[in-house]
DNA sequence: ACAGCCATGTAACTCGTTACATGATTAC
DNA sequence: GTAATCATGTAACGAGTTACATGGCTGT
């Protein structure tokens, strides 16, 4: 139970997906934030995932257990009232930071007048390619989440999430038709 | 002139800025990665572009040259022949990250369960605000690029931001609607 | 038997940031 | 004169990654 310190985005990401109400696992942690921080955030590495756990549970915001199964343990954590209010407390800060889009693509085409047209036509066909996977993994996370009342939120980020993807693919085809038309 | 050692994106961001022709300085690299490469890459802290363009050079990839002005001496950077070959090659690497989303304003939205609607709709409006600076922001940048041909990606590139924010922002005024039509 | 998943962690390392330190030039 | 901008770097640190190490459980 250390002092108050700042903590990183992350950390309140990871502390969030325990906000729902289970207990869960490092594993179990990471599966989650897998299947929707990914998304709109980061995916952590899994020894991030455990380390950050540590740390949450060093500072009393989650309490984990030992959870003794058929042979093997499995350490799982639950967020702590600690926790929620200091979850809660970050929540309510004012967001300073605009998002930041690390898009290897748009950094590529920026700098076409080295390659070419057709090499920038090949990468965007690619990328809407890929668009098109990640949307479909997605659909799939917002189908597991159901309609009940206790995910409204995730509902909604997923669909924000999907609309984006759409209007993405939207733009980039456009932008391959002008790459296209060109003398 | 070290040898061939994979480079982080960020250094060929870097050198990329570096291809368009120009002999830029430390400062001036940082500024133009602060009107363009933000956007959708990152904006590299002023100490970053110093030690990258070092790594640069050491690498072969730029050279320096101490410019002695009037009275202060500016140390200016071009790209080298095999800078530009380098870059070239990284260029035609097929892409194998997707872009990464960074979203606090999707991050918290996620987690409105512990706030409520109110909440996440001040959220939303800020965000909105936000999103029309950052796009009177990028209509300059766009506006300084011209319609000369030397720099057309790099116009691609700024539409496509620029239709981004124009979707992004519908989408979160739909949703923003969607939050307050509850009962 | 073997593959694949479940499960947890440590160590070394890189990227990138903030803080620190310094100083010249330009515009008001 | 003084504030803003131009200009360059070093040091300490934190976030997050990959590689390494270990082992149980499940289905074929």
């Amino acid at each position: 139970m250390s002092q108050e310190r700042e903590l990183p985005a992350t950390s309140y990401a990871l502390l969030g997906l325990l906000s729902f109400g289970q207990e869960l696992s490092g594993y179990e942690v990471k599966q989650w934030a897998e299947s929707t921080l990914r998304f709109y955030w980061v995916a952590p590495a899994m020894s991030q995932v455990y380390s950050e756990l540590g740390r949450l549970a060093e500072h009393g915001l989650v309490a984990g257990r030992d959870e003794a199964g058929a042979g093997r343990t499995v350490r799982r954590y639950r967020i702590t009232d600690a926790g929620r209010e200091r979850l809660r407390a970050w929540l309510l800060e004012p967001v300073d930071d605009f998002p930041v889009l690390k898009h290897p693509v748009a950094l590529k085409l920026l700098l076409g007048h080295l390659t070419g047209a057709a090499a920038a036509r090949e990468m965007l066909e690619r990328y809407v390619d890929a668009l098109g996977e990640r949307r479909a993994d997605l659909v799939a996370v917002r189908a597991g989440i159901g309609d009940d009342a206790t995910f409204a939120y995730p509902a909604k980020v997923a669909e924000w999430g999907l609309a984006y993807y759409d209007s993405e693919r939207e733009i980039v085809t456009r932008l391959l038709r002008s790459l296209s038309t060109r003398p």
